[in-house]
DNA sequence: GTCCATGCAAATGATTTGCAGTATC
DNA sequence: GATACTGCAAATCATTTGCATGGAC
């Protein structure tokens, strides 16, 4: 999952981007969480273990340079923060991503991938005409362990 | 499409809340653009139009309001603004919202209707034990008009 | 050696909050 | 008349930016 340490070196050098100690441990604090959902500022304090120099300007510059890089996808959950994950590259069909599933009694968020979501967007195209690229896909509710508790 | 004046004012009352020129002009703001997606500052704009002394504070408050009777959605289109339209109550099975058409070249946003959505609700809970109550789906792309000049 | 990247502190900008005056009920 | 609502200005808080120093190539 991801890019590894390498690959990454590459990527920076082919966009005439620095190899720097800071760039490294950004990226790997986000592949060490794959299941997480990480805030900046959480990402920094992760950082911070390792390398107490850093400074979260540091951490949100690099933030822009995955993002563009496409290594990580932003996810907001509107309770205020931004938060960021690892993308799922060189899974085949990698196309598509940010499926989530969010409990409203517990805050966890799983993700999960599906087709049908492929079927909703050609009968889209072909009723609209508007040419789907990317999509976000939120759903609320109870996850399992809550949904028996409540119900 | 929405609430009336009336059944807004009862609603108020109902929680033990007054009912003010500002807040029905809020309401009447958002009821007035049923397809764009207005920022608290727009909404803000077009009240003051009618009624100049009304403060900005005074829009996001009444803003929390109409949130908690669920007269109006809540969109978030990552581009700094939080965004504001009025539901569609009373069309049957008005159960879900939030389905956007998002177009990357010209920014225009669409909502849409579907029931596949449904089908991949119930996959979810057979297969994950996750219990869908609510969604927010944002699909990305080019609109009819844009995707053509570009293609 | 050049130039980009970093860290710090200050700036930004949407949203919120405290408070004294004002309107609703 | 009591109490909730408003407008204003100040506060908040995530994120961005300016600038001088430090590090990559």
């Amino acid at each position: 999952m991801g890019v590894d340490r390498e690959q990454f070196k590459q990527l920076l050098k082919d966009k005439g981007l620095k190899v720097t100690t800071q760039r490294l441990l950004v990226l790997e604090a986000l592949a060490a969480c794959p299941d997480r959902h990480l805030t900046a500022e959480e990402i920094y304090e992760m950082v911070k273990a390792d390398y107490p120099e850093i400074g979260l300007a540091t951490v949100y510059r690099t933030i822009q340079i995955l993002l563009e890089l496409h290594l990580i996808d932003r996810i907001n959950l509107d309770d205020g923060f931004v938060r960021y994950e690892i993308g799922n590259v060189g899974r085949g069909t990698a196309k598509h991503h940010h499926h989530h599933l969010i409990c409203i009694n517990c805050g966890k968020v799983n993700s999960f991938e599906d087709d049908l979501l492929e079927e909703l967007e050609e009968k889209i195209t072909r009723t609209t005409g508007f040419h789907v690229v990317d999509h976000e896909v939120k759903l609320y509710g109870y996850c399992a362990e809550c949904g028996g508790k409540i119900d």
